[in-house]
DNA sequence: GAGGGGATTCTTTTT
DNA sequence: GAATCCCCTC
């Protein structure tokens, strides 16, 4: 921001505000530091560190203790590194992070915690085999030992057939009687819950004679955050459970509670709204065990819990005893903004800008249908280019993968059957994550394909990003024009005809040229359009070689890799975040901590299962106080406040639904008059 | 036409 | 994995 200058006065108070969380630091006294968008709280959160540092550095040293910084993501708290600077004093990490260090090394005690957790889930599926209606035919069964003896033997069986449709399924379990399989949902359960009590008492059996095999040591348990669900049989379990036995581990020992808050005596959390109430149990406990041995300060807003997991209103009367400090002052967004801001919030918070010469900005609400003519109106009409970008968000990711120009992609994966069972949990970050390691096994290794062909067509591409050390090294510039020349070769309109002119050269006598491609083939098995074309087959859409449907999968996948090229480099663009597009495309919830020039809102109301008037009833009730909020309601309206205040300058709203005459009034209320005109441009 | 059973279809995000 | 939709049967 230009020009804009801090009145003294201002400065002032904004001074004075952080000397209330300087006086919570020294007289240690646990505090919450609630401030709105864009007051700048990282900002706040750094100084807080900082101060620790300059005021206690040399005790800290003295008595070897850390300030511990709690995040949730893995890139907040890289941001927060980033700006503290080096410091030794201070460990930044998420949450898990932290938990988990604390943790790991009490073997003995979370294995015993494991093993009472694995009785538990046993008794808890046994009693859903005498209680559940779903067991019905089971509890009729006189000899249950001998149905559970015939699923033993053919446990593989069961996982092979489990995914097939009825009939198959049927067919491929027709060891068992057929009036067990007379409602195959019902039999599924059955099966899953005997099967997992085996699988359980076994584990509770190694654990107890110590065993380590080559798969599986019982000895440990391990943290894996890169599954979304507890294998607890294999000693591995997920993010939620490791928070669950934390929160049991540090409950039981105070001995730990005594270690942790000895090694820490600052626990500052970053984004406290999000943090889930079992991490604030866990620091309540620590901090009634250590007293004023140790200070917790919590930072956030409320009003930008955008997670159903996270403690929002409730830290206060949760952790209780925390003193409140507010900041009204708004240092990112037009003034017009900001007075929308404080009408969505509906609490007593109202920012006001920290400068003297805030200009008013741009906020126009709009009710109209045709998207494409809303976005490029606003294209001509603020004068979008590179350097001044146009960020559009939208509820949901399919939306975003239709306007990046994607859909077709997405669609493929979304209707295989691989991603429509358990795993349609992974869909949406196997397709979309910005972070490349994250992204599905199929998606990573098109995602490489694609990323030679852009290094190769992008004037920018250093040479050592697009070929291997290595093979430089062994050429001189003769050889390396020639390679690259040869490289170029490689082209398509599809990406089919694109992937087999890179299998081709692959393929090639030339030795370099294959050195250079290899890196960017993430499946070494995988050099022809046959076997790419079988391993989708393969993992998406399992081995129905001697299925009618085999024709009809071979035709889908055909028809993907048929897919203009176009599609794949607009995937590409939009994943590696490289894109150089004027417009960008967000959704609401990825923009997060963003702030945007030129920003433009869809409004649709059509959110998840039971959502059909997500925004309509926020907008009826906007003017409601925050208690009247129904939980669905408070979702959308926290969302709605997040995205409006995401914009610095130049906002422009777009409903796609229709409103009554008390809906318009609310709005109006707010955003002024309502344009109804539609985009003629 | 009720309800049983199978098929189909789901939000966002992070760890 | 679970809610909901849809079809079939009695």
């Amino acid at each position: 921001m230009k020009g804009l200058e801090i009145s003294p006065e201002n400065k002032q108070v904004e001074d004075a505000i952080f000397t209330e969380i300087a006086s919570c630091i020294d007289d240690s006294r646990n505090f919450v530091f609630d401030a709105g968008a864009g007051s700048g709280k990282t900002y706040s959160l750094v100084q807080s560190l900082k101060y620790i540092l300059s005021k206690y550095a040399s005790k800290l040293k003295i008595h070897n203790q850390l300030i511990r910084c709690i995040t949730y993501t893995n890139i907040a708290a890289k941001e927060i590194k980033e700006r503290l600077g080096n410091t030794e004093l201070v460990k930044v990490s998420t949450i898990h992070d932290f938990l988990w260090d604390e943790i790991e090394i009490y073997q003995d005690e979370l294995v015993s915690i494991h093993k009472e957790y694995l009785a538990n889930q046993i008794i808890k599926y046994e009693k859903e085999l005498e209680t559940e209606k779903w067991a019905d035919f089971y509890r009729e069964i006189c000899d249950k030992s001998v149905f559970k003896e015939l699923l033993y033997e053919n446990e593989e069986l069961y996982y092979k057939n489990k995914n097939k449709n009825a009939a198959d399924f049927r067919s491929g379990m027709s060891c068992f009687d057929s009036t067990y399989l007379k409602n195959i949902n019902n039999f599924k359960q059955v099966a899953d819950n005997i099967l997992r009590i085996r699988k359980y008492n076994l584990a509770i059996e190694n654990i107890t004679k110590k065993i380590k095999n080559a798969k599986i040591d019982y000895t440990k348990v391990t943290y894996n955050s890169q599954i979304s669900y507890d294998r607890l049989a294999s000693m591995q379990f997920s993010h939620d459970t490791l928070i669950k036995y934390s929160r049991q581990l540090i409950y039981k020992y105070e001995t730990l509670q005594k270690i942790i808050s000895d090694k820490y005596p600052y626990i500052l959390v970053d984004e406290y709204q999000d943090t889930s109430s079992e991490v604030v149990e866990i620091l309540k406990v620590l901090s009634e065990y250590a007293s004023t041995n140790l200070l917790i300060g919590y930072y956030g807003d409320r009003k930008q819990k955008i997670y159903d997991n996270g403690v929002g209103d409730d830290l206060i009367a949760q952790h209780g005893n925390l003193i409140v400090i507010k900041k009204e002052y708004n240092r990112r967004s037009a003034k017009k903004i900001i007075d929308a801001g404080n009408l969505i919030r509906n609490d007593n918070l109202k920012q006001k800008t920290i400068y003297n010469n805030c200009p008013n900005g741009q906020i126009n609400f709009y009710i109209g249908q045709n998207i494409d003519n809303f976005i490029n109106f606003f294209r001509r009409e603020w004068s979008i280019t590179q350097k001044n970008p146009l960020d559009c968000l939208f509820l949901k990711n399919e939306a975003i993968a239709d306007r990046a120009g994607f859909k077709e992609i997405y669609d493929f994966f979304k209707n295989s059957p691989y991603y429509s069972g358990i795993n349609y949990t992974y869909l949406r970050e196997h397709i979309l994550s910005k972070e490349a390691e994250k992204l599905g096994k199929i998606q990573s290794f098109l995602y490489y394909l694609i990323d030679f062909k852009n290094k190769l067509n992008n004037p920018d591409t250093l040479i050592p990003e697009l070929i291997n050390k290595n093979v430089l090294k062994e050429l001189n510039m003769d050889e390396l024009k020639s390679l690259i020349s040869n490289l170029r070769k490689i082209q398509g309109d599809t990406f089919k005809t694109y992937s087999s002119s890179f299998f081709r050269m692959l393929l090639s006598e030339n030795n370099s040229v294959k050195r250079a491609l290899i890196p960017f083939i993430k499946e070494e098995k995988i050099n022809s359009n046959e076997s790419l074309c079988a391993y989708l087959l393969d993992e998406l859409f399992g081995n129905y070689t001697d299925d009618d449907k085999s024709s009809e999968n071979i035709s889908k996948v055909e028809n993907f890799l048929n897919l203009d090229i176009l599609y794949f480099n607009n995937w590409y663009n939009y994943v590696s975040d490289k894109c150089s597009e004027d417009i960008k495309y967000h959704t609401y919830h990825g923009t997060k901590g963003d702030e945007f020039d030129n920003e433009l809102i869809i409004m649709e109301n059509d959110f998840g299962r039971n959502n059909k008037d997500f925004f309509s009833n926020l907008i009826t009730n906007l003017s409601n106080s925050s208690e009247n909020d129904t939980p669905k309601i408070k979702e959308a309206r926290n969302l709605f406040y997040v995205a409006v205040t995401r914009a610095k300058y130049n906002l422009a709203i777009l409903y796609t639904g229709v409103l009554n005459d008390e809906q318009k009034h609310q709005i109006s209320d707010i955003f002024g008059e309502i344009d109804e005109v539609s985009f003629q441009y």
